[in-house]
DNA sequence: GCGAAAACTATACGCCGTGAAGTTTGAATA
DNA sequence: TATTCAAACTTCACGGCGTATAGTTTTCGC
């Protein structure tokens, strides 16, 4: 937690339960999935009362959503980091990398995955601007970095659709058209969809589907990228 | 149902209630989400005692491993019936309906889907042999037929990546050899991605997250259609 | 008509989220 | 230092949930 030293005692020892409240949350996310969060079981575990949560969180459904926005800024920041230690100068390396990172974050927090991809409360709304919508532009804007990188090799596989700007998120052009000035739209719309290709195969494995089909879900992963560097007019490295 | 007919006045009746349990709880679950599915809702619904929900299912959790059955089976059912009902002269646009109707069914079903492909029920695992499976391969072999079908064309595409027969399950496998006798591994391989791929596109616009980025799912998806067909070495139709 | 079995109800237990009201605690102020 | 007051926390309560056990009613086969 930053700026916990500049708090007064008061201030950061709310900081403190705040933070057990969603470690201990996160372990029993862990151990018996998203239904195991639970206020009573966290409050058992830290031995308080349940009611005593309320003074952190309005409701166990904002409980869920902070822990929601903390864990897909996670991801985001996994893969971005993934992007960014692989050299500049190999765009396919780049590419496998942010891929590879996005799947290996997937299954060392399976739970996590379900609880930012999957609907653990009904009717759930992600609330305008919080961190979560946020997360995800970024973990967009990272797909379109990738796809920006290709450009050059794939722009003329992809381009036309007729996608025009509006067919987008204010927000999320807010954040990939300065970073990328020259891209159409159409590159946009192909950082979707390799989007969904990845979240696709990883989400079934993820969700024991895949598990059903094939005993070799890393081979069948490999692939998907060797043929995603191919399609987007790249030579796959090693 | 089958066989109403034949049964006794007491089957007939405990066939009946046993259906009109699941029509409940489709019902609810269509309003209110997999959540919603509750054995005090559905008897407040049909006049009786959560109890005697318990003469029909062993457990709630039983109930919804039928209901996901039973949804499963009519997903297959609706994209075979796609698939059988376009020409079979031309594999492009066969392709094109299957993936149409698996993503319509979605769209009109979304909790179904939610229910099929999510986990509503923490550490659910499917028995062995079931329906859910069955239906999950009769998909699978959907795509492998979709995937053989652009064979002839696709084949120099993906072949290789020394995919192996013991890399797949062997009930999907007893569906598929016996229809492609020779067909390759790589091509389940390549029917597998392709699941991932419309899966993908699917879910993250069923459960919402396509929304915060694009205002236009269908000419993503359109596109998408696009791209598989030209994938798999062939020509779009209109 | 009768006995057995099936269908269903009643009651109860331990979970859950959450609201209302009361109590303790500790820091700021007079 | 004594007082005050808000924050932190507890207690009690309500209704909803799945489900186990025991008892009651209905209905079919003989």
């Amino acid at each position: 937690m930053a700026g916990t030293r500049s708090m007064g005692r008061r201030e950061r020892l709310r900081a403190e339960t705040t933070a057990e409240i969603k470690d201990v949350a996160l372990e029993l996310m862990a151990s018996g999935g998203p239904d195991a969060i639970t206020l009573r079981a966290i409050a058992r575990e830290m031995g308080m009362t349940a009611n005593a949560i309320y003074g952190y969180f309005a409701t166990r459904d904002d409980l869920v959503t902070t822990l929601i926005n903390d864990l897909y800024t996670a991801l985001a920041d996994a893969v971005d980091a993934a992007w960014n230690a692989a050299p500049a100068k190999d765009p396919a390396a780049r590419i496998q990398a942010w891929a590879a990172a996005f799947r290996n974050w997937a299954l060392d927090n399976p739970e996590g995955f379900r609880l930012i991809y999957g609907d653990p409360v009904p009717g759930y709304q992600a609330p305008e601007g919080g961190a979560a919508p946020d997360a995800a532009h970024r973990v967009c804007t990272g797909i379109t970095a990738l796809a920006a990188a290709a450009w050059p090799h794939a722009g003329r596989l992809y381009e036309g659709g007729d996608f025009e700007w509006s067919d987008f998120d204010d927000g999320l052009l807010a954040k990939v058209r300065p970073a990328f000035p020259d891209l159409p739209p159409a590159a946009v719309a192909l950082a979707l969809r390799i989007w969904g290709h990845l979240h696709g195969l990883i989400s079934l494995e993820v969700y024991g589907h895949l598990r059903a089909q094939t005993t070799s879900p890393d081979k069948l992963f490999r692939q998907e990228l060797t043929a995603l560097i191919r399609s987007l007019g790249m030579a796959p490295g090693n």
